[in-house]
DNA sequence: AATCGCCATGAAAACGTTTACGTTGGCGCG
DNA sequence: CGCGCCAACGTAAACGTTTTCATGGCGATT
């Protein structure tokens, strides 16, 4: 009926409940003999542990919470690839609660994983260091992913979307474009403030003389359509656009071939993420790529590493780069 | 230190934990002033039931598991949208396993879930009704994804392909095409055989005269590509083609621009799934669309249904309309 | 040959909760 | 006035593990 139990192992195989815990976990502390015996038995039985007594008696859940805001396409399936992945190598389960913006929900979240999980995997926009003060179980590991948060508690994850964003400025320049425009994303969204800080430097670095053109966007394709209308309605029209994400740019894209531009001949256009699409559409769109999986990858090794105790140090702030991948929409491609 | 139980709450509301535990659970046998101060003394020590404990005597975990392969892109992110939402709603946890293709893996993960979930929602094409009788443990609840297990021992929730293929050629046909070549999908997925089942129907009722025309394919950007490139070698090029998903439909449209055909002038091209970049290729995909977030809530739904036993059913079979979208690609979106 | 120590093993406590059961007291009804 | 019932509450067992401590046996050292 109703699985078995260390005890019925144990009846099985004449021992005590003690040698059947001890051959099926460390192994240490019974012969080699018995422990085959134990093994057999509770291999006949189909033994397995019962969860929740093991993290009762142990204090460790052996499961990892992952934090997600409402997330879409390949970033989001990416991101949980790379910490499933890395997640499975170690044993660890892993609990997901996504789609929840609001600071409420996040902190509800949170509250209903305590005692399930082992450390706390955060990505949102909406979380910063009062928050996590108030919400976060004292000595529950956590790593913040793509977050702006700089405090000794916690370590935190980012993409160097900074270097990325200068690389791809540069570029832009490099290849003959005489000013490049940029398309921001939402103000308080640290990877698009970063992105737009890289914009800012490399123009100031490598053509002090050009003007800052900067239109505002919210990540989404509409406004990125509206920036690149607005970009074409001033009096002169600059040689390159940069967006801070991919969606943006496809949007700029579609309006800038409705105006009847031709996409790098009249305008250079590049984007930020390599979002799938950006290898679709036409001309394929020149892009920062950000390797997702890596992130998701690291973040949760980093947060394993805290919850062994590897890593007592009070916290550190990594960063993973990325790569500029060139493609048509920029024209350096054919030349 | 660590965090309080129900032993502090009960000394700090001088009642026992018995008391305790009903003001807090069901709220039955406890004065309506007692369960005040024990509610009031909860919150003052933050008190948090250890979700361990709880399952242990309970037997419930209050958790769902989702197995699940190696998807990519916005399918992924959609499905688990859906499930977290409907779980949400139910006050339910969600353990995600997915990235494992391998029939051996699949049967490590549900034996690793075992005990930590109340159910399971699987989503596998390796997963047979013998694997599931193999792996899965007696009288845990199932529900299954997109499968073509037909038991009465799990519920399974499946993508009306069939019909939706249906339409799209009946689409093309009336569209007047001639005739409608299809690329078909891997050979032991479900999803690709009940498409090509609907596409086979369609033709014989309306074209019967016109020939069954089927090129191999695997669900990939390249087979697409093949396929098209080989249908371009016939004698006769069929005016219409119908790829059983979104991806081989790209990979056949670049096929055929490489080859300086004309979509859809010279060619209707249509898909399936309508995977975000359907929208966004030159000219945008005329494609069949699957609500994947109401898949994933339909599936948590039903499996919450079967594990509270509300819905004791031995199995119900049910099934997820879609419906055609008309873009570009098959001609008709001008006329 | 006696003693020491080590190693395998067993007994039992502990983890924090739910729940079946027992105990109290108050109150209605005969 | 006494009997019994019911509601509120407490006591303790139970869930299945891990782990500490005790115990025994056996080989080695003196």
């Amino acid at each position: 009926m109703t699985s078995a139990t260390i005890k019925d192992v144990a009846r099985a195989a004449n021992v005590s409940v003690a040698s059947v815990s001890r051959a099926m976990n460390g192994g240490s502390g019974v012969t080699a003999e018995t422990r085959q015996r134990i093994r057999a038995a509770a291999e006949r039985l189909q033994y397995i542990p019962h969860a929740a007594a093991r993290m009762l008696i142990t204090r460790r859940t052996r499961t990892i919470g992952a934090l997600l805001p409402d997330l879409y396409g390949e970033f989001f399936s990416e991101l949980i690839r790379g910490i499933d992945l890395a997640a499975r190598a170690r044993g660890l389960h892993l609990l997901v609660s996504s789609s929840h913006d609001g600071v409420a929900e996040a902190a509800a979240a949170v509250r209903s994983m305590q005692g399930r999980v082992d450390g706390l995997l955060i990505l949102s926009a909406r979380v910063d260091a009062p928050f996590l003060r108030a919400n976060l179980p004292v000595g529950l590991p956590a790593v913040l992913l793509n977050s702006s948060v700089e405090s000794a508690e916690y370590s935190v994850l980012n993409v160097d979307n900074y270097t990325g964003a200068c690389a791809m400025v540069r570029h832009l320049l490099e290849a003959g474009h005489s000013d490049v425009a940029f398309i921001a994303g939402p103000e308080n969204n640290f990877d698009a403030q970063q992105r737009e800080l890289g914009y800012r430097a490399a123009m100031k670095k490598y053509a002090p003389k050009a003007p800052l053109i900067i239109v505002p966007g919210d990540f989404t394709e509409e406004s990125g359509g509206r920036a690149g209308r607005e970009l074409l309605a001033r009096k002169v029209r600059p040689r390159a656009v940069f967006a801070a994400n991919d969606m943006m740019a496809v949007g700029c894209l579609y309006a800038f071939k409705e105006a009847g531009l031709d996409v790098p001949r009249d305008v250079a256009l590049a984007g930020f993420d390599d979002i799938p699409i950006a290898r679709y559409v036409t001309p394929a769109l020149t892009t920062v790529r950000v390797r997702i999986v890596d992130l998701g990858r690291s973040a949760l090794e980093q947060l394993a590493d805290r919850i062994e105790g590897v890593d007592p140090s009070p916290a550190s702030a990594q960063t993973l780069g990325c790569e500029i991948v060139v493609r048509d929409s920029c024209g350096t491609n054919f030349t």
